[in-house]
DNA sequence: TTGTAGGCGTTATCAT
DNA sequence: ATGATAACGCCTACAA
């Protein structure tokens, strides 16, 4: 059973007081760096950490950032998950915070969960994903004033706090874009049912560039569940039509998927596992960019001295630009 | 600014000592029905939350498991990481456990850091997944005693320590069964190299039920790396052979992608996405079920009295059986 | 069955 | 620039 080294330990070790060895750490200009020195060489020699949960006892912060996993709704695209909580980790310890995993049934239980993780474990600051329109989560935790950034645009108000979101519009108009400079026409767009706000923002990046280059919309888009086989169904339905397209742009990879059987040119969105499986071009969001602005913010809005209060930390915002990858089949 | 309800408060507020709350807390044998009714009905009032940090500091223990989130190596078969983890963290949260991550490039970086959050953070115990032969990381911990279950047998010693496992030769197995079942009698095997413990059982599955039907698999197996382009070649070599196929079982999802361009009948591994997406059949791992048994083993570990011994631990494992996902394209 | 008195390792206050 | 001391919230002897 090895002893715990402690911040006495070290102070006997570099023959100063426990007061010097903290300050050491935590303030180091009231240390004189000869002093700091014999600290520090105290610290490495005995393997000396900080006890998280002392350290935390007393200021009241367990730098620890907590993010919830949802259980993976569609199959397919339910991946990038993955890949942003990678990000997540990977960027957080560099900045000596950890990440919590949690899960929650909805928003409901997510708050309840907000609230143990908070009382109990004094945690430092929150992750959202899939936000949506009037999330309850947003509010509780805005309310309560705890630190968090979303992954995704609070699609009522804009800049009522951080996030970090990818601009899906910018995805589909250069998706569509691309198939315009190969001489398409008429583009149909698979898409979800409006009220979304990701799926309107993607809706409308294709609209747009349809109407910049002086083309209509009209009967080219369709609204379906997120699914390969709705996704098959409605781009039949779209070839069947008065304007039957000779391409697709696709508010999924799912959807993509469906639209595949047409032999039709067809351009995905996510860049899931599936896309490159199959060799299907598709749109790819910068997820570990995404997960480490998250990190940037949050890590802004809690390393800063408090002491200037909290109006010099205005929300901050990042809107990624997503980028198309193009595979053999378009 | 809200005032923390300490165990103090709450005392005050049931006409008690700190002393009983603790009690009721953590040795409710020790106080009178009654009086623990009185403070059960106080820390409802006051929504009072026992501070990790105190507790910690105090037990030395977090409540808290540790598992690695790894980078997805094959963009098809990563998947099935996120809905181990979230296994995890549901289950680990009725137990009281939270769940924290970590990213780290290889084993050397993994183990410091083992030794980061186990002197920082006091973890209680790690989650390891992709085991392998001469595997560093258990032997680390099992040196210091850090008590640990891996997702994934250690091939080398068995019982060495706990562990939890999907039986991939009874997967393979059953794949190949079904295949017999249809008639086939010429059945290839796409796997990967040999040597990774991993992919020599699932080979071995589909040995052992060819033999037990009186078929020889000389020339019928393959080893490549696990990409779909390579599973294609591999998977034509063989019919190119003179022991043509006239089916595949395959090592994971991404190789059964290649071998489809076959157009004869494959089963995959993993059930990933994209064998849901492109209905494929494939053998689906119990994700979520092995996740509770890794939290089970652990909290057995951890909640039993110390008191007892070690001794009174053996390590345990489970071995869980894999079920066969039948799809439209078998 | 209940109350009192430390102490876990750290940081903040105050004095030197 | 450095050092002594108290306090964070909890648990656990020990005493009543």
């Amino acid at each position: 059973m090895a002893e715990r080294v402690t911040i006495t330990t070290v102070a006997r070790h570099a023959n100063v007081s426990v007061q010097t060895v903290s300050n050491v750490l935590n303030s180091p200009h009231l240390v004189r760096p000869e002093t700091q020195q014999r600290v520090h060489e105290a610290i490495a020699a005995l393997g000396y950490r900080a006890s998280q949960a002392a350290r935390q006892m007393r200021t009241g912060r367990s730098r620890l950032f907590a993010v919830r996993i949802e259980p993976t709704h569609n199959g397919i695209d339910g991946s990038i998950l993955d890949r942003f909580l990678h990000g997540l980790a990977d960027t957080a310890a560099p900045a000596r915070y950890r990440v919590l995993l949690y899960s929650a049934a909805d928003d409901h239980a997510e708050i309840a969960t907000f609230d143990d993780l908070l009382s109990a474990y004094d945690l430092d600051a929150f992750v959202l994903t899939s936000t949506h329109h009037a999330d309850p989560r947003t509010s509780w935790l805005a309310d309560r004033q705890v630190p968090f950034v979303t992954f995704g645009r609070p699609w009522d108000r804009l800049d009522s706090h951080s996030w970090v979101d990818v601009d899906g519009a910018a995805g589909t108009a250069a998706a569509t874009a691309h198939l315009l400079s190969q001489g398409h026409r008429r583009i149909g767009f698979l898409g979800w049912p409006s009220g979304s706000g990701v799926g309107d923002d993607r809706l409308s990046g294709w609209a747009a560039t349809l109407a910049e280059a002086g083309l209509t919309p009209d009967g080219l888009a369709t609204e379906t569940s997120n699914e390969a086989g709705e996704g098959a169904t409605a781009a039949r339905r779209l070839l069947d039509g008065p304007e039957p397209p000779t391409a697709f742009v696709c508010c999924s990879d799912s959807l993509a998927l469906g639209a595949l059987q047409t032999g039709l040119p067809v351009i995905g969105f996510d860049d899931t596992p599936v896309a490159h499986a199959i060799g299907l071009s598709s749109v790819a969001q910068p997820l570990s960019e995404a997960a480490g602005h998250c990190v940037r913010l949050l890590v802004a809005l809690l390393d800063t001295p408090a002491a200037t209060g909290p109006e010099d930390h205005p929300p901050e915002q990042v809107l990624l630009t997503p980028s198309l990858v193009l595979r053999h089949r378009t």
